[in-house]
DNA sequence: GTGAATGAAAA
DNA sequence: TTTTCATTCAC
């Protein structure tokens, strides 16, 4: 992954603009000596000339983009120039001050800028930004998941990324060529785009922007490059950097400050938590006309024929991670917390339990809250819940592990760590941390989100019923939809084409643009015509009850297929063709070598079942052997 | 092997 | 504050 894309810097900070002049303070870091010196000198001097002329040449879009492009760029990249003019002039100069605020005005902020600036810009010459870090185009699979992540998210509220991320994985295996068409489609239409647009684009063209070390973050490479050094001397400012080193926690950020102040902070969990996690997300990305119909439907299906999956109880060899799972055992504690320990308690009985995953997500009160002896929630880490979460999805590809193994895991992961993430965890809980990502999370579950999504549903519905448009599937507008419910529930609504995401009482939270909303701007809107976003919104979502269903019809066909395969003779089960499954290759486990993937890689039949010949072979001949030895 | 998306958790 | 992770795909 490169910087950009997990940087929480950056995606706070750079949200809209290219990623040059990140990339030209970077590219300093392989200079040596002076000329490094020179080199990111005037890297740096290009860094400024370049946010002035995106700044006064209106290259980004809206004020508050061009707001917080400038001032995430000269937050970060003048800073410490900030700081080196404040100690000239006798620190007379705020250094930490009203650049951290957020709600400055611009023409302060203009007014700070300019006086912040090193060197005379010159506002004539033209920035192109090169394309070759453009970033890549997303493929199909990653479309896929940008439409289908918060349906799974919906569905398992509490569910690590990773988690959804598995589970999106899956879907995708098991979606037919043609339900893959409009994704594969779109993503060649955007590369077609995108290289159109980027023709010097290269895949490969740069290598990789280094690791954000100290050494290379851009406070740190600006001290190297400062002009105010002596071109002979070296700085001293260069930070060391010490591999292994944890974070100093003098230097963390406020939030951290403000949790070890309220170290103390009790935990105080609603109690009345008990919104649904069967929401869906009033966001037009997530499902579309089509879909709500669909989904209604197969919601109306699925509570006449619930699916029952077998229980799987094991956990995968080794969890990769191990991460607390603190705040989410009562009320809300989402279904499949719930699921799976029931599954945990329901012991060895793996085959005849009835697994009903579905009955928890369409019926998350109704779920068995006494069902988590055996394990207890708090002791669960996001890992573990996960794994039990994919593994009683996909228990095919369970894999053992002994009880002794997961302690150990479970001791040896704990770290102090853990009880910072607790303690922001609790501070969340207690709702002192409005905007924040889980706060956002906690809150937008709430029942008046459902309640619009029952009106929304129940109203297509009963027009169906009403009218008897069983063939036709009429548009349903979106935005008229949101409209419409926010009069209902006296919402202020004011920006339609911003979907809100989260709610806190009758007050919309507006949703934080993620980093691909941000950054991407610029990319996904390679011609005037294209919209990335645009585009993807527009894709019908697919069921996601319909992958659980098929889910199940592929289980049961393998099960089938299993024992019809284990009831013929050997030499004709070497014949047989392998399943589709088992052809699928593996993602990143494969590159990384890990062990608890999903889709194990394709075993070749024949070597297979020659080593399992051999093996019986041998074990024959040493039986033999043993028993010659006994005689 | 890398990096596109995602964001919580770990380091 | 930064990196990892989980996935598929294109290069």
């Amino acid at each position: 992954m490169n910087f950009l894309s997990k940087n929480k810097f950056f995606k706070e900070n750079f949200i809209t603009m290219d990623a040059t002049p990140i990339v030209s303070l970077f590219n300093t870091e392989k200079t040596a000596g002076a000329q490094q010196q020179n080199e990111s000198s005037k890297s740096n001097n290009e860094t400024i000339n370049q946010v002035w002329t995106k700044e006064h040449f209106g290259e980004l879009n809206g004020l508050g983009q061009r707001k917080s492009y400038l001032k995430a760029n000269l937050s970060l990249d003048l800073k410490p120039l900030k700081t080196s003019w404040a100690s000239t002039h006798n620190n007379e100069g705020d250094i930490n001050g009203d650049e951290e605020e957020e709600d400055e005005e611009e023409s302060e902020f203009k007014h700070e800028t300019q006086e912040m600036s090193p060197t005379p810009t010159t506002p004539d010459k033209e920035i192109v930004s090169p394309s070759h870090h453009a970033r890549r185009p997303m493929n199909a699979f990653l479309i896929f998941c940008k439409k289908h992540r918060p349906i799974v998210r919906q569905k398992f509220p509490h569910l690590e990324n990773r988690g959804v991320t598995r589970i999106l994985g899956e879907w995708w295996a098991l979606l037919e060529t043609n339900e893959k068409s409009c994704y594969t489609n779109l993503a060649k239409e955007y590369k077609d785009a995108f290289f159109s647009a980027n023709p010097d684009f290269k895949w490969y063209k740069l290598p990789a922007p280094p690791l954000r070390t100290l050494n290379t973050r851009p406070i740190n490479v600006y001290k190297i490059s400062s002009p105010l050094a002596s071109p002979t001397h070296p700085t001293t400012n260069c930070a060391e950097f010490t591999p292994g080193k944890l974070a100093d926690e003098t230097q963390l950020g406020n939030l951290t400050s403000l949790m070890q102040t309220n170290c103390s902070a009790t935990k105080t969990l609603d109690g009345g938590n008990t919104y649904s996690s069967e929401v869906v997300d009033s966001s037009p990305f997530l499902n579309n006309n089509n879909n709500v119909e669909n989904n209604s439907e197969k919601h109306k299906q699925l509570l006449i024929t619930p699916i029952t999956d077998s229980v799987i109880t094991s956990f995968p060899p080794k969890p990769i991670k191990k991460r607390k799972f603190y705040e989410f055992s009562e009320g809300d504690n989402n279904n499949v917390a719930q699921d799976i320990f029931s599954v945990k308690s329901q012991g060895d009985n793996n085959e005849d339990v009835n697994h009903n995953e579905n009955s928890c997500i369409d019926d998350p009160p109704e779920c068995n809250l006494n069902s988590f002896n055996g394990n207890e929630p708090e002791n669960m880490t996001q890992q573990e819940l996960m794994n039990k979460v994919v593994e009683s999805m996909f228990p095919d590809k369970d894999v053992g592990v002994d009880e002794e193994t997961r302690d150990e895991a479970k001791e040896t992961r704990k770290s102090g760590r853990s009880c910072k993430g607790r303690r922001y965890a609790e501070f969340m809980m207690e709702g002192k941390l409005l905007g924040t990502k889980q706060i956002k999370r906690f809150t937008q579950y709430k029942a008046d989100i459902n309640n619009k999504f029952d009106n929304v549903l129940s109203n297509k519905i009963e027009h169906m019923v009403y009218n008897k448009t069983e063939t036709t599937t009429p548009k349903l507008d979106l935005n008229e939809t949101i409209k419409r419910l926010a009069e209902r529930t006296n919402t202020k609504l004011e920006d339609i084409s911003e979907p809100p995401d989260g709610l806190v009482g009758n007050k919309i939270i507006k949703r934080k643009r993620t980093e691909s909303e941000n950054s991407d701007d610029s990319i996904l809107k390679l011609q005037s015509d294209f919209n990335l976003h645009l585009r993807i919104a527009e894709l019908p979502s697919l069921s996601y009850e319909a992958f659980i269903q098929r889910k199940k019809d592929s289980k049961k066909r393998k099960s089938i297929r299993s024992k019809s395969e284990s009831s013929l003779p050997k030499t004709k089960v070497l014949k047989l063709p392998k399943t589709e499954s088992d052809c699928l290759l593996v993602g990143s486990k494969k590159r990384k070598n890990k062990s608890n993937i999903t889709r194990l890689e394709p075993v070749d039949s024949y070597t297979n079942d020659l080593s399992s010949d051999l093996f019986g072979l041998a074990t024959l001949a040493e039986v033999a052997a043993n028993t010659q030895k006994i005689n």
